[in-house]
DNA sequence: CGATTTCCTTCACCTTGGTTAGGCCCCGAG
DNA sequence: CTCGGGGCCTAACCAAGGTGAAGGAAATCG
């Protein structure tokens, strides 16, 4: 993978054929208007009617909601590549909000230009809405994820993780950044955080994941996934079980 | 509301305002090619590729997951005016099941037209793709009610199925159809049914539901949204709070 | 109409994971 | 260097809800 290209390309390809001018279009869309948001402040808030589209460049944030009682839920981890707010036209306000994990580079995309894309680039559009379709699979194997006891929800969430970061080329030999407290890792699966540092022990204990200083590092995929009962086909990768480099994978082993 | 009016238009046009055209295209479309399905079917298989769209005209299905130790988790009830498969152009397979609940009229829409409208008709896509994205905000809350108490977890959902029946224009006097089983509603909300049981019986004694014969009668939609911590604003329904019927009701009460 | 199946209900027991609280370590600020 | 805070880890206790079993009501079907 093609790592100095712009982040959105890599994961669009991960679906579709992207024309030169597909790409064009995306590489100016995302340079022109930048901005950073550090860890803990939120990009989005909920209720609010955003006027840009929010693409997240680096860095991870995630989709929450406040429940009465004060506790969040998570219901999505954003990484590079991912839009916050692909909806703002059709979509009145935002019903959760939008919060960065660790420090974010955010691209500011406007949001007439998308409604161009739709109108013009019907690969393109057929992407995004790629895009939004897998982000729903992926909230659908969440509420499954709920009913799985502690250990196995952990491990699918990390094998989740491990294959969208793979997926835009942000996975090093098993390894990956994944700069989440167990506290927010909590958050996300539903458990408190003392629960979540006993399963995180347990996972260690098997040998199934190696997490220290911000880093994830996954000795066998293939047993977590096993633990995990992770299936990747709801991701609707293309690039997935991709022939050539899984044999290559292989004659490295 | 015009109950002899096809229900997706009932539907849509809580969203958009839809010209006579959009309406008449709405129309053929549905009522081309219907066929029904028992109780208890499966409409989609998954891992099917369907070669049609499926369209709930009549009763009520569910998606579902199968976990590894064989029990089912329920992700989203449907209900008339839902799409069991919008997305058929777009993903190659399905990630998951669809099952009928109760007897279902299902229109089976040919995939090449949607590809039509959506090229031809702005203001009906637009409306299609506030559809899919309403559906991924009920799923949103779908992750969030996972973590509530069996309680506010179950009126959360039944003040769910009753706005959205309310806004396709089914239910009538606070009382609606409510075709699930007891096991049913736990596989969704991922309880026990022993637990749903439970659950429902403390509603019942706190008069704040009643369920009997298929039928559920809430005396009190505020207070029931109140144990379950529900606002609709997720749902996204410019219907919603229409000055004129609250008012209404207000002056009936 | 009776027979059968499905659904509802209740009970006793037990497991998972929540809660509270406290100690530790590391790092950055003063 | 010391202080303080955040994140990690552990322990003891407890409650929500799961499990298995079994009786009863109700709908379905022949």
């Amino acid at each position: 993978m093609n790592m100095t290209e712009n982040v959105l390309i890599r994961k669009l390809e991960g679906y579709a054929q992207l024309s030169d001018d597909d790409k064009r279009v995306i590489r100016e869309l995302c340079g022109e208007n930048v901005g950073k948001v550090a860890a803990h402040r939120d990009i989005i808030r909920d209720g609010a009617t955003p006027d840009h589209i929010h693409l997240i460049l680096e860095g991870w944030a995630a989709r929450y909601k406040l429940l009465p009682d004060g506790a969040r839920q998570i219901t999505a981890f954003l990484i590079p590549g991912d839009f916050c707010d692909l909806h703002v036209t059709v979509l009145a306000e935002m019903d959760h909000g939008i919060v960065a994990l660790a420090p974010c580079k955010v691209a500011y995309l406007d949001a007439k230009v998308l409604d161009e894309i739709t109108s013009k680039h019907s690969t393109l559009t057929k992407a995004l809405w790629w895009m939004t379709l897998v982000d729903e699979a992926v909230l659908r194997q969440w509420v499954v994820n709920g009913r799985r006891r502690a250990i196995p929800a952990l491990a699918h969430l990390l094998c989740e993780l491990h294959q969208r970061m793979k997926s835009i080329g942000l996975v090093d030999d098993r390894v990956f950044e994944l700069p989440l407290t167990q506290e927010e890792l909590a958050d996300a699966t539903g458990m408190s955080s003392v629960h979540m540092n006993r399963t995180i022990q347990s996972l260690r204990e098997r040998g199934l994941i190696e997490f220290r200083m911000k880093k994830l590092r996954i000795p066998d995929v293939q047993a977590l996934a096993k633990t995990g009962g992770f299936d990747d086909s709801y991701l609707h990768l293309r690039t997935t079980h991709r022939p050539s480099e899984e044999q290559h994978l292989q004659l490295e082993a």
